[in-house]
RNA sequence: GCCUCUGUAGCUCAGUUGGUAGAGCAGGGGACUGAAAAUCCCCGUGUCGUUGGUUCGAUUCCGACCGGAGGCA
């Protein structure tokens, strides 16, 4: 059994500087559950640590692949498993920190063996018909047929999902939502106590949002996104072009808005995803909340936030142990 | 000082031939297991600037006042 912990949040919450405060005292190495700091190059628009930072507590799954490589869910949660284990291995407790909340709930959650893979072919497939309205209706239709309770679950215009789930059909012949039984319950061989961060002002989490916008544009990330692009790291499909940052200033940079422009939009594609990142975390079930502010808008002390973190880790008697 | 235009949701504005109002954006809520920083769903009550008048009834018509923009002096 390996026993670990996790700080998820919002972006801007302050994760990665209470995740590096945090298992310094408790002795842990971190596992970084982000999907985009992952990527080589892209630094200062992830909010990527410093090679400062990496050098206070040991990191890993950042920097490891070059952007655009297909990454998915599950290729996270084989890497980070191995890399817990090898750190619960060295007597060390894994610490994750980060913001995507399927990567850490794919992680803490079972999983179903057999799931098919997801085939780029697959969708190929079916491109066309996603293009229109009928289309749509009808891979919905054909997902109705075979899976009835995976259609009643996704809607009709979420045509990633009904894709997903006429792929797994299609592959195997058992419809996703028997697959997605096993996800209900907790994945064996770890456990994980864990830290969300939550504002009670959410004033509070979008000026700090837009401050930090300023910071990386000052920190040079135009440069940056000029450097992915000049690469061919931006191009349609690949996964740093759907990265926030990256894609509202490569239009900057095609000459299609202006750099303030754009810089308005990356504060506002912040501030929309911070919003859904609360939405997921709110509903972590065994997640303990941690409030980062006051009720009069400010920060607490960071000294404070590192200590009751801490105790939270620490206390043993959590619900459903 | 005079004239014209204008004042409706956080913002930009529709609209009501008089029966207390609706779009876009912003914002809020939610879903989510092999693309997830992605993808998708749901949500619009606000002293219709203030105050008198006409009217069964005024946000709508009339007057005055207050705020804003422009023009003439």
């Amino acid at each position: 059994m390996i026993n670990a912990y996790a700080i998820t949040g919002p972006t801007a919450s302050g994760k990665t500087a209470l995740g590096i405060a945090v298992a310094k005292e408790l002795g842990c190495e971190i596992v970084s559950c982000d999907s985009m700091q992952i990527y080589r190059y892209m630094d200062i628009g992830t909010a990527k640590p410093t090679p400062e930072e990496r050098a206070e507590v040991p990191h890993c799954l950042i920097d490891f692949l070059d952007p655009g490589t297909p990454y998915s869910a599950m290729d996270y949660v084989s890497d980070a498993l191995a890399a817990a284990k090898g750190i619960s291995e060295r007597g060390k407790t894994p610490l994750f920190v980060g913001g995507t909340g399927l990567y850490i709930d794919s992680l803490i959650r079972a999983e179903s063996e057999d799931v098919p893979k997801s085939d780029p072919a697959f969708k190929e497939k079916y491109q066309a018909l996603t293009l229109t309205k009928e289309g749509r209706e009808e891979l919905y239709r054909m997902l109705l047929a075979v899976d009835p309770q995976s259609a009643l679950s996704t809607h009709r215009n979420n045509v990633r999902r009904v894709l997903r789930a006429l792929e797994i059909y299609e592959t195997t012949g058992i419809p996703k939502s028997v697959f997605d039984e096993a996800t209900k319950k907790p994945r064996d061989g770890i456990r994980v106590k864990m830290v969300t961060l939550d504002f009670s002002n959410r004033d509070l989490l979008y000026s700090r949002i837009d401050r930090r916008v300023d910071e990386m544009m000052d920190c040079g990330l135009l440069a940056e996104v000029e450097r992915l692009y000049d690469l061919g790291y931006l191009s349609q499909k690949s996964t740093a072009a759907q990265a926030i940052g990256y894609k509202e200033l490569l239009g900057a940079i095609r000459g299609e808005t202006t750099v303030g422009e754009a810089v308005e939009q990356l504060k506002q594609s912040s501030r929309r995803y911070a919003k859904r990142q609360l939405t997921w975390f709110r509903k972590e079930p065994d997640a303990v909340r941690l409030t980062v502010d006051t009720p009069d808008g400010m920060m607490r002390p960071f000294s404070d936030l590192v200590s009751e973190c801490i105790n939270i880790f620490a206390n043993n008697s959590l619900q459903g142990e």
